[in-house]
DNA sequence: TGTACATCAGTGAACGCGCGTTCACTGATGTAC
DNA sequence: TGTACATCAGTGAACGCGCGTTCACTGATGTAC
């Protein structure tokens, strides 16, 4: 009985499923704003209401898309962050990955990092996902400065601490001296890298540079630089 | 009949003046994809056909908002950027008045720093205002590098040249040694900026900060720091 | 194993909405002589 | 100064579109005895 039960079950977690990749390669080609679930049920050959029955409304469609692009780049992400790699090399390795996934999912990462869809009120569980890529930048910034490769910068952040509770709990506790500011740290990393790719795909890069990967490097670069981050560049 | 002939036109000037007006009070309420050529009509108690007398369709008079805003920002920045102040101060009072000006007007800075609208390309007219911030960043980091503030980084950025030959136009002329990279700099400033400002606003750093305008600081310090810029912070 | 019943996936019609854009029109404002 | 004409702002009805969501329904799949 089980076992039928699950048969009956897996239909629905793979149509469930299939609602989703649908879904999500039209929000690839069109953007979210335009993702509507009457064209889904449409390329499915289904009732548009039929996809009711697997999802309360589209703004539950479009959360369940949120949950995965925040997953997808966090898992590449923490792939690209070889422990092999010296700390500025692996920081370098997650920004080219995070770049790279963008620029095949421009949409996905418009969903997420873009402007917020008009109407739409990210639910709790989005929370979560989110926070995946600050805890591989906050690894890489820790990583660094346990095993000394984080310059003690000329001129050290300011204090007093600047990121809330809820971020030093997700670290695992506020660092130690010398480098009480890692957090601080590992968070301007983060909006750099972030800001630096939304530029480029947001088309504000258009026309302004003879390689857009190269400067890519050189923005994280100087990124780096200003948080004591040693990376050398090929 | 010239003066009678201009009366006809003022008057179309100030009716095209009130429609983009409410246009933008609608864009400040409820963002671009809502903006909606009915909507406004309505409010203005005409009928939505009489528009179009005054703009050829929606996409023209997003055009003219997304250049209002543009220009908007530009000016903020100019007047910020006081010659009085040293390079690195002078730049962090642009940086501050730009996000001051987006906190005020976060779906105008959406409209021309965010995720593309669906389904509008940006027309050649908006090329122009939009370059209006880049320019008082060159402006700053070109006088600093004249009154020789700006520091050499210990490791400049790598060549070949970065910019395209467009920007290096816009500059009047190729940097002198030893700051061939001026305009490189500038650049990634400019980034830094956008990429803060557009990550508060877009809503990442909710309850990450303890407060957002010192973090804010903080940010735009590490940018300067990377690009030799020297940035008292109060 | 067979039968009566409950569950649940999927249908298709309908409701009510708002949108951009077009078009033939009225009536006021301006122009030429 | 007065008259015939041209220009142009604004109207209101209409076209055609697509959307999210609801609802009573059919029929297949699973369950209990």
């Amino acid at each position: 009985m089980t076992a039928v039960q699950t048969a009956r079950q897996r239909a629905r977690r793979e149509l469930e499923h299939v609602i989703k990749a649908t879904a999500g390669r039209h929000l690839a080609e069109s953007g979210a704003a335009a993702l509507s679930l009457r064209a889904v049920a449409r390329e499915m050959g289904m009732a548009s209401s039929a996809l009711y029955r697997y999802y309360p409304s589209r703004d539950a469609l479009l959360t369940a898309l949120i949950v995965d692009a925040y997953d997808a780049i966090g898992e590449t992400a923490e792939e690209a962050a070889d422990p092999a790699l010296a700390a500025g090399a692996r920081w370098l390795a997650v920004c080219r990955s995070v770049r790279g996934w963008a620029l095949v999912h421009p949409h996905e990462w418009a969903l997420v990092y873009g402007s917020p869809v008009p109407g739409y009120a990210a639910p709790a569980d989005t929370v979560e996902p989110a926070t995946r890529l600050s805890r591989v930048m906050a690894a890489v910034v820790l990583g660094a400065a346990e095993d000394g490769t984080l310059g003690v910068p000329a001129r050290p952040l300011p204090g007093p601490r600047l990121v809330t509770d809820v971020v030093l709990e997700m670290a695992g506790g506020p660092p130690a001296p010398p480098y009480d500011d890692v957090l601080e740290r590992s968070v301007v990393l983060l909006v750099a890298l972030v800001g630096a790719v939304s530029y480029e795909l947001f088309g504000h890069s258009y026309s302004a540079f003879t390689d857009d990967a190269a400067w890519f490097d050189v923005a994280m670069a100087v990124a780096a630089e200003g948080v004591g981050l040693d990376l050398p560049l090929g």
